[in-house]
DNA sequence: GCGGGAATGAAATAATAATTCCATCAATTC
DNA sequence: GAATTGATGGAATTATTATTTCATTCCCGC
């Protein structure tokens, strides 16, 4: 009957805080020790072994097994594990939201679910944009783009409605661009006048557009610098491109939103318009760097 | 001599990555695989066994090691370090971000403060969504779109980018539809076929393309259903429309996002694709109600 | 079609890490 | 001030996990 245990276990990271702090004072030393030092290092629980963070904080290894069961956990390993969890959960409290939205099954209440679905997954899309957006590549984009004389943007099927986005910001800003968009047709001709002095701004996802890849690569190889926003490393523009944004898309229903991309889309087209504009001040409009 | 090392070993993520893409044609097949996995799926490898891995990736553990040792670490633990180092470092830097954002909000760098203007014009675009929409609407919204034979998409200038997506994704889930676009033209043509059989979603935001206004109302004349996505009781099409929707999109910079515009189209497209489905199982495809 | 060499899968082995156990120590109560 | 209870340190044990090895398959050049 020694088992005093606090019953309910903690499930995140913010319970087992507060089931910490509550106890604060009835600890023995060295427990307390150790939960002090969890509380101020949580990344050194959530990625040591037991044996290491025995010696950084200063405690037997025994000791850690004892703090773990103290909190209600049957060791270590699962104490860990709410540690470990904190650091990803910020992206997997929309799995799980995603996971009980599921589209087919209900016929009664499934129209809300289905929006409820895409907003999720946008807000989703937002959040990792968010996270891993890479500020300087995003400075040096617009930068390239702002110098370039013509824009050129290139995206087919579901890219496509991001692209026409483009082409109306863009005109709206007075920045000259020329969508590429047919599926047959002129693009050829189109994209024969770009030079080293335009710029290409290419959006495509997996499955790529094959005609999409191909005007890329021939543009590149004319040296029209290229500017790709893309769904991962291994994209076939990823190895093309001057420059390129890695995306990340939720998806819901086996369609993918395009919030993040449209948003960064924006930011580009504004972004170009701003820096025109304060380069047109400076007389630097269309300078060759 | 078995050692192919490639030198140098990445000491970070970056590197790693970098030296990931530089091998890509040249690696094999299983490697190759667990290479993108891995650019796909960090937070994986930065927790789990290299067995868990090994299963969610579909490869062996043996693949593992040899794929870290390719890189020219001397086993999976130094590898799947570098992962963890990221894990923390980005952890941190996200804070920091966040705290910097906080505390002197008007003064973040230019282009970023801009994305980061688009991101959450969009969020919020997406939480008033989530607050206000209507359920019966929608429910009502996809019973018309989905009875129709042909649904007309009528949109132009800003929105025309979500007419295109909607034609896409209705064209993926084989639902027959029209897009209605081009500004000068064909149009009269097109949508002289519509009968009251069919339907028509059309998608407007002040200022009303008077384009869009004139077919819509020629459209409605002639007793097309119409659905319509507008920004307001003011607009002229929520008088025309058999059913509107009221979207409240926020702007960043004199341009609206289209975040929330984009989650309800495509959750009427997906919406009407499951009715159909249904539909069409219990023979009730085509009928008039 | 036939070696030769790399790549792969599966299982054995080695290493590492978590957990348990026990002797000792400290504190509290009678 | 002895006895009891709980806390602690350290080492033994057990479990898990990484790594190695080896047999087999696949691919490429001849």
């Amino acid at each position: 009957m020694s088992e005093t245990a606090v019953a309910e276990l903690p499930r995140d990271f913010d319970e087992l805080r507060a089931s910490i702090l509550s106890q604060r004072e009835s600890l023995p030393k060295r427990i307390a020790q150790i939960a002090a030092y969890a509380l101020d290092n949580p990344d050194e629980i959530a990625f040591g072994t037991a044996a290491s963070i025995a010696v950084s904080a200063g405690v037997q290894p025994s000791t850690l097994i004892r703090f773990a069961q103290h909190l209600g956990f049957d060791g270590f390993t699962s104490l860990q594990g709410v540690f470990r969890a904190r650091l990803r959960e910020r992206n997997s409290s929309y799995e799980e939201r995603l996971n009980t939205l599921r589209v087919g099954d209900g016929t009664a209440a499934g129209n809300h679910r289905i929006l409820d679905g895409f907003l999720t997954a946008s807000r989703k899309s937002l959040d990792v944009m968010s996270r891993t957006i890479d500020e300087a590549t995003l400075d040096r984009a617009i930068d390239v783009l702002a110098r370039a004389e013509t824009i050129y943007i290139l995206a087919r099927r579901r890219s496509y409605p991001v692209a026409s986005y483009l082409a109306y910001a863009l005109g709206k800003l007075q920045v000259r661009n020329q969508l590429v968009e047919s599926a047959a047709g002129l693009d050829p001709e189109m994209i024969a006048f770009a030079t080293p002095k335009d710029a290409v701004l290419v959006i495509s996802f997996s499955p790529y557009a094959p005609a999409t890849i191909e005007d890329a690569r021939g543009l590149a190889e004319r040296d029209v610098p290229l500017v790709a926003i893309t769904d991962s490393a291994f994209s076939p523009l990823a190895s093309i491109a001057k420059l390129w944004f890695e995306v990340a898309e939720a998806d819901f229903g086996g369609f993918r939103t395009l919030a993040s991309t449209m948003a960064l889309s924006m930011a580009l087209a504004v972004g170009v318009g701003e820096a025109r504009r304060a380069g047109r001040g400076r007389g630097r409009r269309g300078g060759h760097a």
